[in-house]
DNA sequence: AACGTTGAGATACAGTCGTACCACAAAGCT
DNA sequence: AGCTTTGTGGTACGACTGTATCTCAACGTT
């Protein structure tokens, strides 16, 4: 039944099937075979559209990367723009707790890739996703809010936005490891920001 | 030449040769022959002295929490008591941070080991290493400097500590990935320390 | 109508994995 | 002195891995 086929659709499926996968069993199970048996397809049909095993891991690490740096772009476009900076950081670092059973799937799956990125420099993870342009951005929106006189003048805008993303991190961690639910998690990011953000 | 050996001991270097292999090429490389190579002995020996692999992997885990909970524990004890809770929250947090390579190469292990448990729950870690215990040790530290007012009184002390330890997992996270150096997390934690113990 | 391209199935191959098994030498015990 | 335990080597087995190959049906083009 060879009629004309999207390759590219193709691939996003598979992909899509290596990431179920690496969030449920761990990337040590994804096999090609175990991706072909997911997808519904033979072993030759992962090997006709993805060819290489490594070409495979790499899109699913790139299709994990744009996921994630997409929630955080959707959750921030939806609240429009002109928002007070400490909402702006709430719904950002918000956007990265594992709320829901896709994103803890992704999260699961992005630790995965990153612990396996430590040691083997194949599929390694260039820095967190997107870090840098993270960083920037809600590092310029602590310094107005420090400009427009809403956080203390004598904070590091820099290192306070550090230290938000490396706690988010951490609380990440946690709430994967189930030693915390995400509403703790939550709760905590709403403590830091409350101190920073002191009642006008 | 069987001679009586020392099972223990053996078991100890085989132990010690698995997290070598894991902390550098990753838990995915660390097979029974190369646990063998590694120890420089025979396949057949790894089999005689620890039997299973998942016993291997067991006495992996369990070697390595000791080796988180020694460092930290060594460093606390080095400073004596009566010291100030600002200096012992900075020497605990600071002790958890890789600055060795031999902390380095521990902590690469134990996230390799984390993100194993995360969706095998054969290896899995029960909770980070001893947490409880530290958390409930450390709020009390901050308790008491609470009570002392060298902390405003309108922290919860809970929930800084919970913050604290997040924060140094997700700074730990990013210096094994190389995107910050030990000096700069360092820095981070000496921040937050600032703000939660003001200038007296 | 003929043919080359594309999509798909089945299977083969070489390697590695954990584990099991066979053999045997050195030591301790009686 | 004889026998049982303990330590060690080598190797085999079945399962799984990624990849390669051989085959063929259905379509588009000429």
């Amino acid at each position: 039944m060879p009629r004309r086929v999207d390759h590219e659709e193709r691939r996003r499926e598979l992909t899509a099937a290596l990431l179920r996968i690496a969030s449920t069993r761990g990337l040590q199970a994804a096999s090609m075979r175990e991706v072909a048996a997911e997808a519904g397809v033979s072993l030759r049909l992962v090997q006709y559209y993805v060819t290489d095993k490594r070409t495979l891991m790499a899109s699913g690490l790139a299709e994990l990367t744009a996921r994630l740096d997409r929630r955080v772009r959707d959750r921030a476009a939806a609240l429009g723009s002109g928002l007070p900076p400490r909402t702006v950081l709430e719904v950002v670092l918000g956007a990265i707790l594992p709320t829901d059973d896709d994103s803890r799937a992704d999260q699961l799956a992005w630790t995965a890739y990153y612990a396996a990125g430590l040691t083997d420099p194949a599929n390694a993870v260039d820095g967190q996703y997107a870090p840098h342009a993270l960083e920037r951005w809600l590092t310029g929106v602590l310094t107005r809010a420090i400009e427009d006189g809403q956080v203390s003048s004598d904070r590091d805008p820099r290192i306070e936005v550090v230290s938000l993303l490396a706690l988010t991190n951490g609380l990440v961690s946690s709430v994967l490891g189930q030693q915390r639910t995400v509403e703790d998690a939550l709760a905590v990011v709403r403590y830091r920001l409350d101190r920073l953000f002191p009642a006008s």
